[in-house]
Parts: structure tokens; C-alpha cells; sequence
DNA sequence: ATTGAAAAAAGTCGCGG
DNA sequence: CCGCGACTTTTTTCAAT
């Protein structure tokens, strides 16, 4: 049961070094653009559209996840649909700041379903947080069980999404001239 | 060669309907939380985890998809491997708030690139970017080229991301109790 | 609704140009 | 690097329970 748990995305071996610049061909470009819009793209749908064989498509692809540059393949739900319609962004700011204060914030933040992305943003005792719930009355919940749960927290401010405009995960790799 | 550019994710028909709020029992949220997490675990591995066959786990990811719960597959890039390691957070607000300028503002936003995310926030002309790019220079190019191209904008505040501390896409479906 | 088998499609890989 | 072709795995369908 407990292989659903698994960190995954290594389901063929990954890098974690952040180096081995690699030049990125059109051939590769287009690749990647068509796998961030649809992973189930198929290597003979792609094959044909690029006027190559399965083989090259295969291995450009097994070469991308071996560097790292294809992280995951994930399915992405509506959050909507699964009742988390709120998004929040939400400054924290640390009074102590020592460094063990810092990591057990870090590690904490990692636990917390809610958080969905977490940034430093204006110096070593500033975070910045994406969460995502059903409600306010949720939110309130998670600041309250949760967020102060952490020992250190001097400030906070929230800024409530009123409406979601655009949202994509597809980054357009930059041009290598 | 234009097969790549389709919208896709309709590989399998879609909804566009926001409610038909169905309940999700255990297994159906066993599958969601493997599928955010590697959506290329097969329905096999699926099958033997949650101690059924294939025929049930294929038919649940399927109603998953149709119902939109599931909106697409997509391969996650690593931003720094594609020289994209800037994030930034930006606060713009329209000056000129008449709904024509609102409406361009939108449709604009969804064709830049760097812009990988739009909210609004407060109010109906002020809206919250997540931009990447490659550097500061990039950063500066990106609005002077870009975004005061559109018109009537009339502040601007940019955060700079220092480190990224956590970034997922799964969400965690609330208890439907 | 679940199973198990079987057809269809997709992925994997060695070999030759 | 690419294409061909054989082999493996996965997806998808379906009759039967």
C-alpha cells in the first residue's frame, strides 16, 4: 500500500546536481513544449509531428529526464472541484531568527498540505506563502492550528485571490544564442 | 508539425461545467495523490496497491478525467535547467479601469510567456503576477517591452524572489464529512 | 461492480546506415 | 544522430460472473 507514497518522479533515475548546461535543439524545444502542455503525448504522435522515428524522440526524452530538465510528469486536478476554491498569499515574518528557528520553519512549511509554495523574499525572516483552501473560515483554521504552531512568527499579512486570470506551469526555455 | 500547438489536453473529452460535485471515496483519493505525484504510475501499480484490478482503477481515473477533476497531464521543467531562475512577484494596478481596458489587460497576460501566473487581488485593477525570467536584466527588459506596452497601467511593485523553499502542484481534496 | 483474458497501442532497445 | 524492426509493457475493451 505504501508504494503510492513513494517520492516517484525517479521512475527513471534523476540528476541533483544543478550544472551540465546542455544546449537545448528546436527538436528538443518543441519536445518540451508539447509535454508541458500534454505528458501523455505519445512518442509516434510526436514522432510524426517533428518527421522523425520513435528512437530520437525516445531518447531526447530519456536524455531530458536524465538531466533534470524534465523534473515529473504530474496530473493536475481543479481545485475547485476537489472543494479548495481559495487561494491565499500570505507574508510571514519571523522575530527570531536564528538558524534553528529557520530550518524547523522550512521543514514545517514542507509538511503543511495547505502550503503549496513557499519563497524567500525580502531578506532571511521573510517568507512568502501560496495556500490553498476550502474557505476564510478554513483559512482561519490553518493560520490558527497551524501557521502559529510555528514558535517565532512576529508579522503576518494575507492578500485574498479574488479571481484566478491565468495559471501555467509551461515555461519557455530561453534562447540559447 | 502543428499538432504540437493544439490546446490539447482534451485527450480524452472534457467538462467545462464547474459543479457535479461528486464524492470521492478513499481510493478515489488514493489515485489522485499518485497521479499528482507521478502521473505515469501505471494502473497496474495502481491495481496492486489498492488491492483491486485494472478494470476499476482504469474506469475511476477515466470518471476522474471526464468530470475534469484530473484537468490535464503535464511534464514539470526544471526552471534553472532552462535558464529561467528568477521568479518575481508583481503587483500591477490599472489606472484606466473601464471594462475595455480590463478586458485587453486579460487577454494580454495570457499570451506573455513570463507570465506564468495572474490574480486579482484587491479590487478589480489590481492584479498580482508571477513572472520567471532569466535575470534581473531579463527582468527589466520584460517590463519595459512587455507589460508597460499595455496600456494604462499605472503602479508597479516587484518582489524578487531570493530562494525557492517549497513548490508543489498536488492538492490535498478536503474531507467530505 | 469486478475479474481475467485478449486486442490495440505505446514504450524500449539492439543493430545497421 | 537517425531509421528499422522486434520485443516488452501498458492501456483499453469486453464477455462472464
Amino acid at each position: 500500500m505504501n508504494r503510492l507514497q513513494n517520492d516517484a518522479a525517479l521512475h527513471r533515475g534523476k540528476q541533483t546536481g544543478k550544472n551540465t548546461m546542455t544546449k537545448l535543439d528546436k527538436t528538443d524545444l518543441m519536445i518540451l513544449q508539447a509535454l508541458q502542455n500534454d505528458a501523455k503525448t505519445s512518442m509516434k504522435t510526436l514522432a510524426d509531428a517533428l518527421h522523425l522515428s520513435k528512437t530520437p524522440v525516445y531518447e531526447r526524452i530519456r536524455r531530458l529526464e536524465k538531466e533534470g530538465i524534465i523534473k515529473r510528469y504530474v496530473a493536475l486536478v481543479d481545485p475547485e472541484k476537489i472543494g479548495l476554491p481559495l487561494v491565499v498569499f500570505c507574508n510571514v515574518s519571523l522575530a527570531i531568527h536564528d538558524e534553528e528557528h529557520i530550518r524547523q520553519f522550512r521543514e514545517t512549511i514542507g509538511t503543511i498540505d495547505e502550503i503549496t509554495e513557499c519563497y524567500t523574499i525580502g531578506g532571511i525572516h521573510d517568507f512568502f506563502l501560496k495556500v490553498v483552501v476550502k474557505d476564510l473560515q478554513a483559512y482561519d483554521r490553518f493560520v490558527l492550528e497551524k501557521l502559529t504552531k510555528i514558535r517565532g512568527i512576529a508579522k503576518m499579512q494575507s492578500s485574498f485571490v479574488l479571481n484566478e486570470i491565468k495559471h501555467t506551469t509551461a515555461l519557455k526555455p530561453v534562447e540559447n544564442g
